[in-house]
DNA sequence: ATGAAAGCGCTAACAG
DNA sequence: CTGTTAGCGCTTTCAT
């Protein structure tokens, strides 16, 4: 394996002192460089192809260009997208991404991220918070540079990148209410989860400016944003006897145990139940029903997140930001006006 | 932000020199000290939550514990199962994972691979490879240990984890065969991917085998595997006014194109025309139609390929395997016996 | 403007 | 068995 040249290769060739090169290689103390050897010491660096090691040189400045991002499991269609833009906005700013699948468990979270901070990230980008998180604590209490993306925590106040759950809500149920449904469940989620809470909440309010009478009874917080989660609830309701024509739900997973829960009952959507997503995850619009859904722009998140964590690392007392991006209804084949009055 | 404990600290508080602790705190050198020492200091150690720097111990020994995985898109859900799976083996290894999402683009794969040689990356995972890859040449130039995934090249005999496409494109085209299928056309990918390239000489052999003649105008490799490119190509095939039943595809996504072609023309599927897809990606089972297709084992994919690397870096002789894993047909709503003998 | 020297945290060859 | 010493590649005082 032919070895990489360092620093003493390039000053060898250059007949000057290692540090001088240093200086020449970093841009913030080139200057103390006189021109031409700075001219000089590039072109051989360039020869050589020389790359400094981030790893040696961070081990001296503390300062590694690696951020670690966490997300609770990497086949839950949201991610990819954010994941990704994220990777890509952090590589253009010279950093690499580490990143933990922690599969939803704490404790592989903690263990993540501590050897993460063992490698000296730079900061974390968590798409894994609850509402009261633990680990986000110790990341705060440690200092260490943190954004979270897609959930956020309800203690702190802490950077963070989310949708807003207040809107999506609010056009998910103007549409069912427009399309003239008087009867509407709703299917929630964990309420440990900032996205579950909210949204939750977001339907009390806004049922309420609405002047919207809701059934306490028709509105469940299912377990898990999942699709079996999903089934199961509206299957709990169904059998309950109450009546509804639809079912707005906080989540396009939750939305799609729907389908399964309907299809096994032999009822048919939107024909006997509408039914609303949330997040327009990829290919919910070549569903059967293609589904109506509010669609969150994942690839600004990730943008985003990463922008928040680049600016707090570079300066640990900017203005903690937490932005909320807004979601956009797209009606699709899963909601419908009612059939006959009930 | 409190600092973290070093080997100085434990060899402070335990009265001993830092050259000692090191050799308690690694398993393959812990036996040259005395029992009760090490005891000790592993009490300390433990006490100060001591976590070893991998980058200072790594600048040391050439060794980082991380690997790189590379791949082309994370959007394409081929890709996540088999990301998290290899980032899940790597974990219980010790080894975490640097991930980057070229885009597909050749010039930056050079740049994103530079930059983790740089940071001494132990070994690559590629899921980027192109039948003449000059990056995968380079890397084995360099003796830089690299597995490849899902796809590989047709030169080197590189250690590799892909698809048996051969058995696959045998069991969807005698699918098609055993409906009553005798006018089939294929859509395949580009020739410059292993799979591209792959299916769609199985395709010709396996029709071969089974005495069946194809139309070599119905026969074609589309430029990507996307759903453009399906739609395009399929449009391209009713234009030509040929008559045929089925279409074999490369690639779900091409299928999914093949959806909207013929959705556009008012065409249905499977009525008119039979879709078989390739790789059974996630929700093509809900799909209107549900989509018949090949189901690969992603998750498996991706821990062989994780394993195999893992197996090359401890042992840089170990033997080069190339493993094919085989996949399933699986027969969902969109292929069906064709109607009426034309 | 440049060189010398020390050190980031850790390991390994060499003594003893 | 354990301490000493040197050094991985790089940066950063401190001199000069």
């Amino acid at each position: 394996m032919k070895t990489r040249s360092n620093i003493k290769d390039i000053a060898r060739l250059a007949g000057v002192h290692p540090s001088t090169v240093s200086r020449v290689l970093n841009p913030a103390t080139r200057s103390m460089v006189s021109e031409a050897l700075a001219v000089e010491v590039l072109r051989i660096a360039d020869e050589l192809g020389y790359r400094r090691n981030p790893l040696a040189s961070g081990l001296r400045t503390r300062k590694t260009f690696t951020v670690g991002i966490i997300i609770p499991d990497l086949t839950n269609p949201v991610f990819p997208p954010i994941v990704r833009s994220a990777e890509q906005t952090l590589d253009g700013a010279g950093y690499i991404a580490i990143l933990a699948d922690s599969g939803s468990r704490e404790r592989s979270e903690r263990e993540i991220i501590e050897n993460m901070r063992a490698r000296d990230v730079d900061g974390l980008i968590l798409a894994t918070a609850m509402r009261r998180d633990p680990v986000v604590d110790t990341c705060i209490e440690q200092g260490i540079p943190i954004v979270l993306v897609n959930r956020t925590v309800s203690r702190h106040h802490v950077p963070a990148v989310v949708n807003d759950d207040e809107l999506g809500i609010e056009l998910a149920l103007k549409h069912l209410v427009e399309l003239g449904h008087e009867h509407i469940a709703y299917i929630g989620g964990p309420q440990s989860t900032s996205t579950g809470y909210g949204r939750y909440h977001a339907l009390l309010e806004n049922a309420e400016k609405l002047g919207l009478e809701l059934d306490n009874e028709l509105l469940i917080n299912a377990p898990a944003f999942s699709e079996t989660a999903g089934a199961e609830t509206l299957n709990g309701l169904l059998d309950s006897g109450k009546a509804f024509t639809a079912v707005l739900t906080a989540n396009d997973l939750l939305a799609l145990g729907c389908y399964d829960a309907l299809r096994a009952r032999g009822l048919s959507c939107p024909e006997d139940i509408s039914i609303t997503g949330f997040n327009d995850m990829p290919y919910v619009d070549r569903m059967d029903p293609p589904l109506t859904t509010l669609h969150i722009p994942h690839d600004a998140l990730g943008v985003k997140a990463a922008q928040l964590l680049l600016a707090r690392i570079e300066n640990p007392n900017a203005p903690i930001e937490e932005l909320r991006l807004a979601p956009e209804l797209i009606v699709r084949g899963s909601t419908a006006r009612p059939t006959i009055a009930s």
